[in-house]
DNA sequence: ACATTATTCGACCGATCGGTCGGTCGATGA
DNA sequence: TCATCGACCGACCGATCGGTCGAATAATGT
């Protein structure tokens, strides 16, 4: 508690905080400069002292986001297992992961449904864009594996990310129209247990009773 | 063949065509009411001779796509039949319409998903409102007389619909990311086929193999 | 002590935003 | 023939958009 506290959070991550906050909400468009900037508590033109467009703004946003994941699911799978393991923990950290950041969720999503919503050309898009093919490569391994071992029915792997994607992230981004259906927060301690329950004894069984067994 | 030819488009379903493709693609925000009426044909201040306001016009849109997911799944459910019939064509009819209109895909995603992205005491937001509900309403009818039939395994429904939701109309909005991942346009014919299978697969099978049995 | 660097800010810019207004035009009906 | 009406448009409005610039201030290293 000298003079000046440095041990703080810098100003560029309290602006990448607050701005994950507000695109995951409303997406990139809906969002002005100067909100954002009102929200942490800068003036507009300081804001731009530390992002040169707002492009380049959202895209380390989304980066910032993707590396996290990449981070965590990197350090999962490398403690090995069988592939139904493997399987298991990778949707666990995911779950986990986008339970307990809210605005991760959101923002996953738009980053893989939104379009062209910026350049395209900036160097932290294309960082981000690395980082989700490294997220997708490990579904992608961990699938064949386990279906080359017997452990995974075989299915089409790209399809059964695509389900796989669907049955996680849109879930937990789903904010009030989820809220409303389960009926009360899908970010619930006990909500996200069931989630977890629901997605397994899916992966387990199914859905449909088969006839004549 | 005479003087006018009133069988045409009229001019306000026109616009809620252009609207629909523009607002699907980028979203409420990202979209100008002038480029809307550029890709009409009209000027701007025509267009607001047809809709009061930009949120009228978007809540519109979204209205007219839930409104023929609403007939088409009113329609193909009324045909009776199993519970574990009924789940399979309301799976097939929202796949084929999806399929049919990718723009509606990615409207139904933003309806769900995007929180107050207007102001939500528009009529035709209203209106909107209740065709969810009813297109909700149909699939936990569905799976309701499913489990209690013995047809369907029983599980927490309003999970079930949000998977289903994810399965479904995620996979159909993915967009650009859907496409390179799947390695061809979702939309191909046959990969259309090709995920109604998968999606089938899923739920009669899961997708883990259980061991000693 | 000084120079350097990082951080912040107010004032300002051109462009575009959603929306309004007054009025033109052609078709319709009496 | 004339009044009405829906469709359409150009000109314009205040507000906000993303972004720039020059200067003031605070922190740091020497």
């Amino acid at each position: 508690m000298t003079t000046t506290n440095t041990a703080e959070i810098s100003p560029r991550d309290r602006i990448l905080e607050a701005a994950e906050e507000l695109f995951a909400r409303r997406g990139f468009a809906a969002v002005g400069i100067s909100e954002i900037a009102e929200s942490v508590g800068m003036s507009k033109s300081s804001l731009f002292h530390h992002f040169r467009t707002k492009a380049q703004l959202y895209a380390a946003t989304v980066d910032r986001v993707l590396a996290e994941v990449d981070l965590e699911l990197t350090r999962t799978l490398a403690r090995g297992g069988s592939a139904a393991d493997r399987l298991d923990r990778w949707i666990e950290v995911l779950i986990d992961l986008m339970a307990r950041t809210p605005a991760h969720a959101r923002l996953l999503l738009r980053s893989l449904f939104e379009e062209d919503e910026i350049s395209n050309v900036l160097p932290e898009q294309q960082e981000a864009d690395e980082k989700l093919q490294r997220i997708i490569q490990h579904a992608n391994n961990v699938l064949r594996d386990g279906m080359a071992q017997g452990e995974l029915r075989v299915a089409n792997i790209p399809h059964t990310i695509q389900t796989l994607i669907g049955i996680i992230v849109y879930h937990f981004a789903s904010g009030e129209f989820g809220d409303e259906l389960i009926g009360r927060s899908i970010f619930h301690s006990d909500e996200v247990k069931r989630r977890k329950r629901e997605i397994k004894a899916f992966l387990h069984h199914g859905l449909v009773i088969e006839r004549g067994l």
